[in-house]
DNA sequence: ACATGCGGCCAC
DNA sequence: AAACGTGGCCGCATGT
């Protein structure tokens, strides 16, 4: 007997939601003019993995990661999904967070749900044609595919270690308060039994001790201004924040969301963190992370090693390098910046050279470098003199100076900028080379008070979402890639785990350590390319048990 | 019991 | 003293 949804599981544009029938796991099915309950049985499970990987076909889905997740846990992979929620999103102009995970409505609910998937995708997709950001679209679709995989898959971490590291900075950290109780003397205050009766995680109760016992007033609490007060006790205190962030965000609240935790070949405690990417959590376009956020780990190379693969497999660590200065090196069509990368040339050293007319290189006048370094970071972040003064620890006049040195010997990028404003302020957007969005607020625009603040985002969405293009892109390659080889045959489990920005994670088997990161890399540079025409690509790959920085 | 805003700080 | 883009999480403090 045939299956009620064989009838139209051919058809190429079917909306799908998860519900429950009678008690049972199942899917609502839709087409245009057909509509069934396919049960996830043996035989339900095997109809819809069949149709669901074929790239004939287009799923359409209102919330396309969750939907895609809990299929995943269930053995079905959605090769075309088209996300609603995501396309609304970038339609509308509005940021939008997916949900964490989906409900299960009845079957006739979710019958209604799917026709209507279905039926509202012609007038989705017309006002998505007039949005002009038909290619972000598709991009966004495809890349829930593989943010859906990565969030199932997790990141691998040797819970063990973690854990002894954050034990390792709580006596750190409980040291360090002793050592701010003793610096203070009598200046801290005590309770009846001579306990000390402060908390150093309180701003205001941090700023009173200083003022007792160094006589300072300090307007804030912040590192820099501690280090300024020169005094032991606000050395211990700077000294108690860095085990405490590690100890709070690290400790417990972050282990708990470490699942599948057990012993690997090597002895060793292995879980995997589970988390939730938001791929339209960025204005700009980019993705954001949370529970845990995976995005800010710290750099510590202890905790790195930690962030590890299971026995016998590898990870695969890969970045663009010098990413968004390459994205203003093509926008800009600065012919000193393109010389440098095509020839392979370190750029801070080649615009330092250019800025001041001697030679420099990272051993030959250094600072020199470092001056230039400053101003190619800060120039993507629309940064003004006072900012790059602050940054290089030098006057406002020594700051003021050599911004305009800096654009007098690249006029490109100055018109780059200023045209990247006064195209936004025209348009009443920002776009990235994709077609990516960022619509302000035209009431924003009129207003002269935030048009500082507005002209730098103005200079910095194009850079930063371009950027978030090519990251994204270069995930649906790789996933693509991975997918086929596993399903050929040619090649073991192997999956993303992260994504920091302009950075990728993917585990594999050790045997297929090499063809992976080749894979990875050359999937990331056809990205750029894809992309970016006239700069060439460089994609700096790893291949080992950690997570390299 | 929850939500919100803020200072501080981690990442790219 | 003021300060350059995008995020999330911690604790505190304040609100319901």
């Amino acid at each position: 007997m045939m299956h009620p949804a064989e009838l139209f599981l051919s058809r190429s544009l079917l909306g799908l939601v998860p519900c429950r029938h009678e008690g049972r796991e199942a899917v609502a099915v839709a087409s245009l003019d057909d509509a069934a309950v396919l049960v996830l049985d043996a035989r339900g499970l095997v109809l819809l993995t069949h149709h669901a990987r074929r790239i004939d076909r287009v799923m359409v889905c209102d919330d396309a990661k969750a939907v895609q997740r809990w299929l995943l846990v269930r053995g079905i992979d959605i090769a075309r999904p088209l996300c609603v929620q995501t396309v609304s999103a970038l339609v509308r102009g509005e940021p939008w967070s997916p949900t964490d995970a989906v409900t299960l409505p009845g079957s006739d609910t979710a019958l209604d749900t799917a026709r209507q998937l279905v039926r509202g995708v012609d007038a989705l997709l017309a006002r998505l044609e007039s949005s002009g950001q038909k290619k972000v679209a598709r991009l966004e679709c495809l890349v829930t595919r593989a943010f859906a995989a990565l969030e199932h898959r997790g990141l691998p971490i040797d819970v063990g270690l973690w854990r002894q590291l954050v034990a390792d900075d709580k006596a750190r950290m409980q040291a360090a308060r002793e050592q701010v109780f003793a610096l203070a003397g009598d200046h801290v205050p005590r309770d009846l039994f001579g306990v000390p009766d402060i908390n150093l995680d309180a701003e205001l109760e941090v700023k009173a001790l200083i003022k007792r016992a160094t006589g300072v007033t300090l307007e804030s609490s912040g590192k820099q201004h501690l280090a300024a007060v020169g005094h032991p006790l606000a050395d211990a205190l700077v000294a108690y924040r860095e085990p405490w962030k590690i100890v709070s965000t690290y400790g417990d609240s972050f282990v708990e969301h470490v699942a599948d935790v057990r012993t690997d070949g090597d002895g060793r405690k292995m879980g995997r963190i589970r988390s939730t990417f938001v791929p339209l959590g960025a204005s700009t376009g980019r993705v954001a992370c949370r529970e845990p956020n995976l995005q800010n780990l710290p750099k510590d190379a202890r905790f790195h090693e930690a962030l590890r693969a299971p026995a016998g497999r590898l990870l695969v660590t890969a970045d663009y390098a010098a990413c968004e200065l390459r994205i203003v090196a093509e926008l800009a069509e600065d012919p000193v910046f393109l010389a440098a990368f095509d020839r392979g040339e370190d750029l801070h050293s080649t615009v330092a050279s250019s800025l001041f007319g001697v030679p420099v290189s990272k051993t030959v006048n250094p600072e020199l470098r470092h001056r230039a370094k400053a101003i190619n970071f800060g120039l993507v972040y629309g940064m003004g003199p006072g900012a790059l003064a602050t940054s290089l620890g030098v006057e406002r006049g020594t700051g003021e100076d050599l911004l305009a040195r800096y654009f007098k010997t690249f006029p490109r990028i100055r018109d780059y900028l200023d045209g990247s404003v006064e195209t936004a302020m025209r348009r009443g957007y920002s776009e990235t080379v994709l077609g990516r969005r960022l619509t302000f607020d035209p009431a924003a625009l009129r207003a002269d008070n935030a048009r500082g603040e507005l002209s730098r985002i103005m200079k910095n969405m194009p850079i930063q979402g371009t950027s978030a293009d090519m990251t994204k892109l270069a995930m649906v390659r790789i996933h693509e890639t991975l997918t086929q080889r596993m399903r050929a045959g040619s090649l073991g489990d192997a999956g993303i785990v992260n994504t920091v920005h302009d950075e990728l994670v993917v585990e594999c088997d050790a045997a297929d350590g090499d063809v992976v990161a080749a894979v990875v890399g050359e999937e990331m540079s056809e990205a750029h390319r894809a992309l970016l025409r006239r700069v060439p690509p460089s994609v700096e790959v790893h291949l080992g048990p950690t997570w390299h920085h």
